[in-house]
DNA sequence: GTTGACCTTGCCGTTGGCGGCAGGGTCGGA
DNA sequence: TCCGACCCTGCCGCCAACGGCAAGGTCAAC
């Protein structure tokens, strides 16, 4: 298949793709003409990039998981590498999250103090 | 004062005060030899913006809030297009962090499928 | 033979709040 | 007289995952 169709059966575009080969999670063939060629195993490698992504991860730390992104990546046995990655950037995303909520805290806590000591009405 | 005192005393940079002011929030008067002088109002107004910048607006944010940025801020009578702003601003965060947490949250739960459900150790 | 859908590489733009550097001018003090 | 601390403008870099466009090649269908 080629990229076109690829990007379709993953529900993502020709150009993520490139992406994803020049950052080294995919390869791919060349036809006589230029044109990339893939196989099924790449709907299977992408979808789990896409998933490993929507987690939360990077193309960086997806790059841990190369070795294992053929099979189920869900089932597949984690590898400490995997696990060390993963659990970082899950302290990364707590970090954020935390600091996002907070300041959106702080925003909550002033529109409340200047609706109650609410002088003029309506807006 | 000049802008390196303005920086010290509002716990910023001078290079984020000239941003500050090319975003149009601050102003400055010039000396003979070019360089920028403030008032003691630009303390009080630099840490508004501050202020509000930790809260999770954004600088173009702030801009709505110009007219009361040398009063008290916190105290001032919110204005009708300020409440707006903010509300808005707040939809945003909520949706940002909504986003966040539920990649965070899958990540968690991968992380836990996969050490629960651990066969073979280390990779 | 030519349209039109597909593919290629390459490079800039996006979002936000600055950091950092280059290449210069301006002081006060020793 | 010269050092060092401060200031100026202007412009690129950053982080992330692409989007979009230019300028071209390829191929099947009509």
């Amino acid at each position: 298949m080629r990229i076109g169709e690829l990007a379709k059966a993953t529900g993502t575009t020709a150009r993520a793709l490139r992406h994803y080969e020049q950052a080294g999670l995919i390869s791919s063939e060349r036809a006589a003409n230029g044109y990339r060629v893939y196989d099924e195993r790449a709907v299977v490698r992408v979808g789990n990039i896409r998933c490993l992504l929507a987690a939360g991860l990077t193309l960086d730390d997806v790059r841990v998981f190369l070795p294992c992104l053929d099979g189920d990546v869900a089932a597949a046995p984690p590898s400490d590498r995997g696990l060390q990655v993963a659990l970082r950037r899950l302290a990364v995303l707590d970090r954020r999250i935390a600091a996002q909520t907070e300041a959106r805290d702080r925003l909550a806590a002033a529109l409340r103090q200047a609706v109650g000591g609410r002088v003029s009405p309506v807006a």
